[in-house]
DNA sequence: TTCATTTTGGTCAAAGAAAGTCAAAATTCA
DNA sequence: TGAATTTTGACTTTCTTTGACCAAAATGAA
């Protein structure tokens, strides 16, 4: 487990006991684990993005900051906002990373989350060309998420 | 007997061990067998696969792994039954059927088999040619039973 | 006020660290 | 022998770490 994963559940952490809000210096923390300042900016992109359910604001300058904020929606909203932000095509990083939050949120259940990503993986679209792959995992992957609503 | 049932035999072991997951290197393990990384990918995929009763993930990087995770069968056995009476392709209707089958026999939750049948009904495969709609239907639903196991 | 300085955080690309893929070569099996 | 399985390794993809350079906000001096 690398240093990244350190700290994003250092931060985590740290949310629980700030019940949800939490506003920290980028160089401190770079600090506190011996890493450069931009890998600080590299867990927020990958591990708090708003596709994760957070929300990062920031702030340069004399008492800079960077707060994170997590975010809760209901099942229902949750759902809509996910089907109508998804395009016309998918690639299976995404269908993961989405099907991940909405199981994290309790949007859909684990055993769903699991049927959604089989449902959209290589294995099950292997017989599908390859051009058109995208277009058919959105399908899928956006009449799973309707019927669940 | 090869290499590669050594390694597996080794994995097996050690899921005993560990009560059904385990987490290794895919460098580690090879070096400790003395063979090219590429190897274990072929232990992986000949005798880890979900067919086979176990759910491979991994991740690349620093820190990349390799998690195998054993799953008890019970109920399994009807769904592999299931799945193993499936052949190429698989028409809307059969698949309607089966599903309900499945629900009634309590095999899947109700959740899971509306979750099947949105997966593979005419709006999530319409992006999908005509003529390959049957085979992606049939891979679509073995997939998702598959991961259910 | 205006502007230079200082204090933060941001971006991006290169280097590094795993794991994945694919097909040829080798081996085993029927 | 011929087909199936196994072994290898060259090449690819993904994720992480690091550092040089950039941009914005605060602060203080002119």
């Amino acid at each position: 487990m690398g240093i990244s994963d350190l700290i994003a559940g250092f931060i985590q952490e740290a949310l629980e006991d700030s019940d949800g809000v939490l506003e920290l210096q980028r160089s401190d923390l770079a600090q506190r684990f011996n890493c450069v300042p931009s890998q600080i900016n590299y867990v927020m992109s990958t591990r708090f993005s708003p596709e994760q359910g957070y929300i990062v604001e920031s702030r340069r300058g004399g008492g800079g900051y960077i707060r994170i904020t997590r975010v809760r929606a209901d099942r229902e909203t949750l759902l809509m906002h996910v089907i109508n932000s998804l395009g016309d095509t998918l690639d299976l990083p995404s269908a993961r990373a989405i099907a991940q939050n909405l199981v994290d949120n309790g949007a859909i259940s684990l055993e769903a989350g699991r049927t959604l990503l089989s449902a959209v993986g290589d294995a099950a679209l292997r017989a599908a060309p390859r051009e058109s792959r995208g277009a058919i995992r959105a399908d899928v992957f956006k009449q799973v998420l309707i019927h669940l609503v």
